[in-house]
DNA sequence: CCTACCGATCGGTAGG
DNA sequence: CCTACCGATCGGTAGG
């Protein structure tokens, strides 16, 4: 019984290794570019023993950008349902969950969940673009919120929302833990300019 | 005389129709993921003909990027040395200028100069991330201008500036000529939101 | 967790 | 001596 619980605790630690390990080769040399043969030498192992972890290289694939998917989306959920807390505050804490949670990722496998959709069979990829759905409804709730609030004033919701979520998003490809400025400095610079660009005050 | 001026011409062509379709294809399956067999397929040519053409793969993946970026850069140089212009319309030229280039490029090959980058020489790679850095500083010089008069009021130059491109860049994963709004209504929206952004008469 | 392989396909080049 | 292109194959490596 404690040896069968030992086992699986394993199979997990190992998977993680694995998943960590890939993830890094897969951001610095991408899906295609990394081998099978490159990835078990990273996680000190033989290709053959991959296979008992997981079905396919697809199969990593998926595991790496779903973990890194429903990291941001768990990120910002707090915000789903939430129709009392000042919009304001909801853009700020939208803006910088998402950003804090980047920036703790950092150097590994943030954009790859972009490149590599192409990558994913039918099925993990439609299970993605839900996940990614759920983010995009979560960030325009939180301006339709300010906008009957009178507080946000947006030419047209769909696009702010893709211009918001885009700048933090690509913030991986120039932000470091450390730069000149801190993860919480940044997250301000970024929330600043995002709540001018559609405060109400500025539209008049 | 003529012949040869012919055939310099035909091989121009030639290598705009290779060039073309590698772009399409390395951006729909990725670089690592397009085979020399496949581009000879979409070029409707055998693959040894590709090599009268190019030296290698990467020599291709190189003028496709080269191609992109130079489009992307010469949108906005007209403000490089632009000290007269009201920074106001600076911004809106730069912004809109570069979305108009980016959805005419369309469907092919925008987002692969970011991820093809580590599949380049050393060599080919500092060639381009010198033109980026042509990009980022007219950029610069466009917010520098607009503080200066006292139009603009950001609280990080460079990071407002990455935040702006990033969002003007990512919009070919979400822009269709074909969509709701054009290519004109769909900059404006942009426009607008970013110099609120950035408006000094928001920040008081 | 290992060695030993498979069918196929990779980028690139041979002679004619 | 050039180009454009053929069928075949080079040395290596892919996922499994």
């Amino acid at each position: 019984m404690k040896a069968k619980q030992s086992r699986e605790m394993q199979t997990l630690v190992n998977k993680k290794w694995i998943l960590e390990k890939a993830g890094t080769l897969f951001w610095q040399k991408g899906y295609d570019g990394s081998s099978m043969r490159e990835i078990a030498n990273a996680c000190e192992c033989r290709p053959a023993n991959i296979y008992n972890y997981f079905k396919s290289k697809e199969e990593i694939l998926y595991e790496v950008i779903k973990d890194n998917t429903e990291q941001t989306v768990s990120s910002v959920e707090h915000l789903e349902n939430d129709e009392t807390t000042d919009p304001v505050e909801q853009l700020k804490s939208f803006v910088k969950s998402h950003f804090e949670i980047l920036a703790r990722m950092k150097r590994s496998s943030v954009l790859i969940s972009d490149t590599a959709l192409k990558d994913l069979t039918d099925e993990h990829r439609k299970a993605i673009i839900q996940l990614r759905d759920r983010y995009d409804s979560i960030m325009r709730q939180v301006i339709r919120r300010g906008i009957d609030s009178g507080q946000f004033a947006v030419k047209d919701e769909r696009i702010v929302g893709y211009l918001i979520s885009s700048g933090i998003l690509r913030s991986s490809l120039w932000f470091s833990t450390r730069g000149r400025l801190s993860t919480d400095e940044v997250g301000d610079v970024m929330f600043d300019f995002y709540f001018s660009g559609i405060n109400a005050k500025c539209k008049s």
